[in-house]
RNA sequence: GGGCGUGUAGCUCAAUGGUAGAGCAGUGGCCUUUUAAGCCAUUGGUUGGGAGUUCGAGCCUCCCCACGCUCACCA
């Protein structure tokens, strides 16, 4: 039972539930009204100040009580909501003492509470609500954590906090209630996928839903989760992207579409790795990868200029610069650069191992050629692009979807973005032609061990959907999540997930 | 999965192997324009869980759990 997890001071707050009861009084009433929020409530009442306006401003606010000095026959309260905060004044000689008693005896921090009457000012100056009627709308049973906010200068000052991150993102809700840094968060986040969303939208794109649940999953490297439907008697998968299905779009006609959604991925966790993870990801018929290079800056720059009205942003104590254009570099000129190691001149697994080790360098073993480069790229590029940089041109046995240079077998029109030393998007020219395609595919199951769950299953349908014609496209991903740790300063991807993953607790902990 | 670290009151944190404390919150008082309100008094602990060493463990050892950092992994 809930009541058997009551501390003392829970159970404190469950007696002020009975006793109000008693006396006739609703702790969860069903009604309530909100006629202005805190910060409509304020600017009514300032505009009305500056005319010289007598007319009182008459509301009825309601929110989170968090603050609540009671000094005898007055007391002032704080609560807290949407549109911020706002003080309340409580006055004996206007509420009786009835009243009075009530909001001594009843209330406590964190209960949700109504309260009417109309605006003016203390005499400290701080605007507030002199409050003629008031009512309970939610009795809190729990303490939230934090005690004593200050206002200095019009800013939030908050002392002690809870700041712990296990149940800061076990228990969100209380987070979200107590930090309003972490609302904060979430608000940006809202604003970077509608920016995302309008500049798409702005470009003629049209946004589709496509499944998450699928037959065959495919479109990246990794491991995908796996379920069952019970009355199919199918093993299905989590998606892992949604690539080959909005290509699938792209020969049915529709040329430019664009899809936002979750994830998943059934890998390591870390603090830019979450099992499910917000995806976007567009295709854009008649465009190449050089076209989608320019088209991603100018996106990333709106998303920025629309979130935080500017391109400068702060990151992990960096100023990065989204502002376009960004730098470019080819990817085998950057690992020359980095390593002294050419890898056009190794166009073996073999033959690039040993350069590594004549450097020193360690790979693993067994690794294809494509995947060295991708280490040595990880190892040595990924960490340095702190200011957004585009690397093109990459191996092709990592790049089954993408289309080849003209006129170079092993290289495909890919690129990847990179900001704050962390990979941010990827995309390329699609490859549309099936028979290559097909190529592909069984290169793959050559090179990947068959035990190799991140190899790319045979996709049949998808070879039949190439087959009636794809017209020649760029496509494009982008870690949601990612972009919104760029915007918000964050470090952690835990911390612009609203519910991280944790591993569940034990149902009993005594053992 | 490996390595390192953390876990003490509702929250934030103290505590040489020797009586588990503080601030805030809570509770009882005083207080008619306060605002980290103040003053007086006061409650609150399975020190993450289990075992061991010891006369004695929050502290030392082992096992387990969770979280954080990191490595591996992550087209």
């Amino acid at each position: 039972m809930l009541e058997d997890s009551f501390t003392e001071l829970e159970r404190t707050r469950l007696e002020k539930l009975h006793a109000l009861q008693a006396e006739g009084l609703e702790p969860y009433p069903t009604r309530a009204e909100q006629t202005h929020t805190s910060q409509e409530a304020i600017d009514a009442f300032i505009r009305a100040e500056e005319a010289g306006d007598e007319i009182p401003i008459k509301v009825t606010l309601a929110g989170r009580l968090r603050a609540l000095r009671t000094m005898g026959k007055i007391a002032f309260a704080h609560i807290d909501d949407r549109g911020g905060r706002v003080q309340l004044f409580f006055r004996i000689n206007d509420l009786g003492e009835k009243k009075m008693a009530e909001l001594d005896k009843f209330f406590d921090l964190g209960d949700f509470i109504q309260a009417s009457g109309y605006m003016f000012r203390t005499k400290r100056g701080e605007v507030t609500l002199y409050v003629e009627d008031f009512k309970l709308l939610a009795k809190a049973l729990r303490p939230l954590p934090a005690a004593k906010d200050e206002m200095v200068d019009g800013e939030l000052v908050r002392h002690a906090t809870l700041s712990d991150p296990e149940t800061r993102y076990r228990q969100r809700y209380v987070d979200l209630a107590v930090n309003p840094d972490v609302q904060k968060i979430f608000k940006v986040r809202a604003a970077t996928v509608r920016a995302l969303r309008q500049f798409l939208d702005d470009h003629d794109f049209i946004e589709v839903e496509t499944p998450i649940l699928q037959p065959i999953y495919g479109g990246a490297a990794a491991k995908p989760f796996v379920t069952h439907h019970n009355q199919l008697h199918q093993d299905l998968f989590l998606r892992i992207s949604f690539e080959l299905y909005l290509k699938r779009l792209l020969v049915g006609g529709l040329e430019r579409v664009y899809e936002i959604g979750r994830d998943f991925r059934n890998e390591g966790v870390s603090f830019k790795h979450n099992p499910e993870f917000t995806q976007l990801e567009f295709y854009w018929a008649y465009a190449d990868y050089l076209k989608v290079m320019d088209f991603t800056e100018q996106m990333i720059a709106f998303a920025a200029e629309q979130v935080l009205g500017t391109t400068k942003i702060s990151f992990d104590g960096k100023e990065i610069d989204l502002t376009p254009p960004w730098n470019r570099l080819e990817l085998r000129q950057g690992l020359i650069e980095a390593t002294g190691i050419d890898i056009d001149e190794h166009p073996t697994a073999e033959s690039l191992e040993a350069a590594m080790k004549a450097k020193g360098l360690t790979a693993k073993p067994g690794s294809s050629r494509g995947k060295l480069i991708d280490a040595l790229l990880g190892d040595f590029l990924e960490p340095n692009f702190i200011q957004p940089t585009f690397l093109y041109n990459y191996p092709r046995d990592i790049s089954p979807l993408a289309k080849n240079q003209p006129g170079n077998p092993t290289v495909v029109e890919r690129f990847e973005g990179f900001v704050g030393g962390m990979e941010l998007c990827n995309a390329f020219s699609e490859l549309n032609d099936p028979l290559d395609q097909e190529q592909r595919f069984l290169e793959m199951g050559r090179d990947y061990k068959s035990d190799d769950e991140e190899r790319h299953p045979m996709d049949d349908d998808y070879l039949n959907a190439l087959s009636y014609g794809m017209p020649p496209a760029g496509g494009f991903g982008i870690g949601v999540d990612r972009l919104v740790m760029l915007l918000t300063g964050r470090r952690s991807i835990r911390e612009v997930i609203l519910f991280p993953h944790l591993r569940s607790l034990a149902e009993d902990d005594s053992n």
